[in-house]
DNA sequence: AGGTCTGCTCACCACAGCCT
DNA sequence: AGGCTGTGGTGAGCAGACCT
């Protein structure tokens, strides 16, 4: 688990929902973390009742009326289980193994599998960590005869079933260190600064601050004026880094074909249409879009 | 004076394996 | 299931060299 990156994700979806957003699943091993760091973004009190693990989740129905949830990493069923099921299915695959400096031989990490049978060990392996996946997004929005039961589920994993998620994105791409945030902090305090300017002033090298600096030009965070200082130098300007810890990324996938669906599109602040949205809603605003003809939902789906 | 590139150290993280 | 430990990979941070 990394705990910055969910602290991160979590902070933004609580901006957005609210109270709306108190429920998780995760796996067993980081429950009570998640739950720990839910509690700390909603500034209130998570109770066991409002997390579940992945093995439990076909035995509770707690979150069926929930308007927005939260999935985090995936259950792994470890070697055995995956060996048993090639056994009842007659093939032959083993889990792959490495060789140290000391020429010991070890379990090759990532759960892999080598064999004639090794892309169906895969496929195995694939489907158990999908399905829990599946049907844990699905304790959501549970009463099928009411029209108005549906809920917003944010899946935080690479295991999900192909199609499965409605829209998908990258997620946090970068998290700011310490002498990384001093040099954002640094630069918003002055109308402009060199790089020079602001290694000194945090204490780091230039080459670091120009990194960074290089790092949030590319997002559109910094302005950077080539050659506009004394000596030639670089001069950046902030432009909207204020807001860059928990930037949501842009959304990667296309829009879906079935009028009957709708996709959910998180945007950035600084690139939305609607940034100027009045106060209440928040930045990192969560906005239905459309892909058939009618007005979209209240909420996503 | 500036920017850029390279290579190094170190801390952190993910993972497997082991134990209780 | 949960906790602990060892290991390899990765990235941050930095220094120094080089060129403009």
């Amino acid at each position: 688990m990394n705990d910055e990156r969910v602290r991160a994700v979590l902070a933004r979806l609580r901006e957005h929902h609210g109270d709306g957003l108190e429920t998780a699943i995760t796996t067993a091993q980081v429950e009570r973390a998640v739950r720990t760091v839910l509690d700390d973004v909603a500034s209130e009190e998570i109770g066991e009742e409002n997390t579940m693990h992945y093995g439990e989740e076909k035995s509770r129905n707690d979150f069926a009326d929930e308007r927005a949830g939260y999935l985090y990493g995936c259950m792994d069923p470890g070697d055995e289980m995956i060996l048993d099921v090639l056994a009842v299915l007659d093939l032959d695959a083993v889990p792959a193994t490495a060789t140290t400096d000391d020429g010991d031989t070890v379990r090759e990490k990532g759960r892999t599998f080598d064999g004639e049978d090794a892309d169906t060990a895969r496929a195995v392996l694939a489907s158990v960590r999908e399905n829990h996946v599946a049907q844990a997004a699905g304790r959501y929005a549970r009463n099928a005869d009411d029209p108005d039961s549906r809920a917003t589920v944010y899946v935080h994993t690479d295991a999900v079933p192909a199609g499965y998620a409605d829209y998908q994105v990258s997620g946090v791409e970068w998290l700011p260190t310490d002498t990384q945030r001093e040099i954002i902090d640094e630069l918003t305090t002055r109308p402009n600064a060199t790089t020079r300017d602001l290694a000194d002033a945090v204490g780091c090298t230039k080459e670091h601050a120009r990194e960074t600096l290089q790092r949030l030009t590319d997002r559109d965070l910094v302005e950077r004026r080539e050659g506009a200082g004394e000596h030639g130098a670089d001069v950046y300007q902030a432009d909207g880094v204020e807001d860059v810890v928990g930037e949501v990324v842009e959304t990667t996938n296309d829009p879906l074909c079935n009028p009957n669906r709708w996709s959910l599109a998180i945007c950035d602040l600084h690139t939305s249409p609607n940034a100027d949205t009045p106060a209440g809603t928040s930045s990192s605003d969560v906005k239905g879009r459309a892909t058939g003809d009618d007005p979209p939902p209240d909420r996503g789906g």
